[in-house]
DNA sequence: ATAATATGAATCGCATACGATGTATCGTAT
DNA sequence: ATACGATACATCGTATGCGATTCATATTAT
């Protein structure tokens, strides 16, 4: 079988199956896996903005805005006006969901593929980061190549600078 | 960094440039992916029905049922009543699109790959396609120990028992 | 033969996801 | 001081994607 095809289906399989098991897992709590990110990443940063949840989270500045509009809406964020400029919203967790943040609903996303690693040997388990280190690295490349524009797309996987991501969901 | 967050970082990521890459080609033909995979398999097949295309795409039948619908007002499908069983809509191209069915159109899906690997050595592609499966499988104990009850969400990667399906996207 | 059940598809509601566009605000150049 | 461009966000339109429900048609059981 094509390389590329078994790649392209193993990405697509990958995706759907990680995003259907935390799914299951996450509606405990009542959330999505967006969602369950969302949260991750404003409780370890206490305050951020939708451009700064963006850049985190590697999504359209629209698209984390719908989010947290939901969120909000569910009472678990609380948006209010920076004072230094204006233009930007301060994102943070509600009073009550500060008050009983779940562990389980940070870790929500990393359970269920720890739980998929642990069927492997440490060696496997090697193999497949490698694997992947390299696909990643190729595609990181092709993207410059192309001149696909989104730099901060590139950074993804790296967390960034910034030291505060390390509980970041 | 611990490698379960580096794994599904880079699937994310993966996925994300795959649907961002290919809808970028894709656009130009007036479809988008998901419409790409579904006139690639209506196709190879000639005649399907929306249960059929479901289970070969692995999507549900609901989003196989709106896609379809939008490709048909598209004028890119058509749907006729089966006549053995009155329950089943016959999906077929259309004229005009099996006149001058592109191959490129049929292609997308696979090019915005290829060229990836194309960056990499055969013994690199080879390790990356050995970490997949390696991760694949173990994904699929995980399932089969937990129990997910879709039997047909295993079959992908096998392209089914079906020897028409080699044109697939 | 009729009732109960199963199946194929359409539809609805919801949640991503993104690009495009609009609006308010900020910085800066003139 | 004003005008212009950049920035942050919200909103809209569109397209997945899925579960739940509904509807019509088949199949099976009684």
């Amino acid at each position: 079988m094509d390389k590329a095809v078994f790649i392209r289906e193993s990405i697509y399989f990958l995706h759907r199956y990680m995003m259907k098991s935390l799914q299951k897992q996450a509606e405990d709590h009542g959330v999505t896996i967006p969602q369950a990110r969302v949260i991750g990443d404003v409780y370890a940063h206490k305050i951020v903005s939708i451009k700064q949840l963006s850049q985190n989270l590697k999504m359209t500045q629209s698209t984390v805005s719908d989010i947290v509009e939901r969120l909000v809406s569910k009472g678990f964020l609380v948006k209010t006006a920076n004072a230094n400029d204006k233009r930007v919203v301060d994102i943070s967790l509600s009073a009550e969901l500060a008050e009983d943040i779940n562990e389980s609903i940070l870790q929500i996303a990393n359970e269920s593929l720890t739980g998929v690693l642990n069927l492997l040997t440490p060696n496997q388990q090697e193999k497949i980061v490698e694997g992947m280190q390299l696909l990643v690295s190729a595609v990181k490349e092709k993207m410059k190549a192309e001149g696909m524009d989104n730099y901060q797309f590139f950074d993804i996987l790296y967390f960034s600078n910034d030291q505060n991501n390390k509980n970041r969901i």
